[in-house]
DNA sequence: TGATGTGAAGCGGTTCACAGCC
DNA sequence: GGCTGTGAACCGCTTCACATCA
């Protein structure tokens, strides 16, 4: 157990080896070991022990890892065991699709908005949710209590929109906008960028095919 | 110039160099400096550099880049002056969504099938593009002369997907489902997971308010 | 002078290897 | 014997600093 800063990375394979522990808690494990964890995603096992390490000693050696009580901790390290309650900024294509992506329920979180700017969109429901004048964003978020965003507008409106997600105090925002936004410090801003995904397979698609990458999915690069 | 390995954390910085470029054009700008465009993204001007002195030598000391020059060399470099045709595994609310992406369209990939297996889907149209019988998988890629696949299933068919998909002889491949795929090494394989990507958001939820993140939006833990 | 191109230093994350414990 | 927890080595990417050149 330390008290360092935890890396982005760890708490990625975290979420990873939660997903990996649901699993095979339904398929009845009770224990598992960093080695059979390390071979279902190709990664190596003492990063697995370092990662977990950060958080406690939750193994036993000889043993292994108790499959229970290691999901109780990961879903609490997660905050996992907290709803969160999300805004969606955009009622394009997009920011509908997300809206009810199932997803954000197995995180446990709640999309109770759907702002956008357009007259003929607000007032329409998304599954459960309705479409909200942004103008009343700020109102919006306090009476209910949100505490992430997503951004989900046209590249061009991104910045602009999370500047109004900051004012209203949100500290948390994935934002879909293929742009690079600028936030302060004190939030966490995760952004997707699917373009710059894209055009990362093009180029692969571009080289001469004898100069394959070595390192298929090694996770660090994906 | 060297002939190195290009990694891609430096492909996907490309893409985003190249984004600023043609906005830059817009504008009628003629030449960028390194460090112009390092404020704009909030990275380091030498980064740059040597991201682009990998593939050449484009600038000019003293002057910066050329932005019509360095806009060809890029696109080209990222095999963007190349059409590259894309197929959809899953009609499900995702796929469908992404069937009509616009994103695509700007990296010069075109949607040209969408599969899935429910005959109840099978033969109808989502924009231009018809619904097939996943059964007719290797015929169509082949006969559509299909290069990258996108596989939009639920996690528990996605690892299936990706073995169809491979057995056709597709060599890039972009995941949506959230489980870790195993592909062979001359695969590229993309893995874009919302669920981790929302955990770890909620990891940052979790913690008490003082430890905040330091380098907000370093680029390299997006 | 001013900005590029690049060797060298720095840094963070991963992997190795082994002591410690069940 | 087997597996965890962890210091040390390693590796790759980023940043610095400067020689180079228009």
């Amino acid at each position: 157990m330390k008290s360092e800063k935890i890396s982005e990375l760890t708490t990625n394979r975290l979420s990873v080896y939660l997903r990996s522990l649901n699993e095979l808690a339904g398929k009845g494990s009770t224990t598992v070991s960093s080695r059979a964890l390390a071979d279902q995603f190709h990664l190596n096992s003492a990063q697995i022990r370092k990662d977990l390490a950060y958080f406690g000693e939750f193994g036993v050696r000889g043993v292994g890892y108790k499959i229970d009580t290691l999901r109780e901790h990961l879903t609490h390290i997660l905050g996992l065991d907290k709803e969160h309650r999300v805004c969606i900024i955009g009622a394009g294509r997009l920011g509908t699709a997300l809206a009810d992506y199932y997803g954000f329920r197995e995180a446990n979180f709640t999309v109770v908005a759907l702002f956008d700017s357009d007259v003929k969109k607000i007032g329409k429901k998304v599954g459960n949710v309705g479409i909200i004048d942004i103008k009343n964003f700020a109102a919006v978020i306090k009476r209910d209590k949100i505490e992430v965003a997503v951004i989900a507008v046209p590249a061009a409106n991104a910045q602009n929109a999370l500047e109004k997600v900051m004012r209203s105090g949100i500290k948390a925002v994935m934002n879909f906008a293929p742009v690079a936004l600028k936030a302060t410090k004190d939030v966490k801003l995760k952004t997707i960028d699917l373009t710059t995904s894209l055009e990362s397979l093009s180029y692969f698609l571009a080289q001469p095919v004898n100069q394959l990458k070595p390192k298929s999915g090694s996770g660090r690069n994906q």
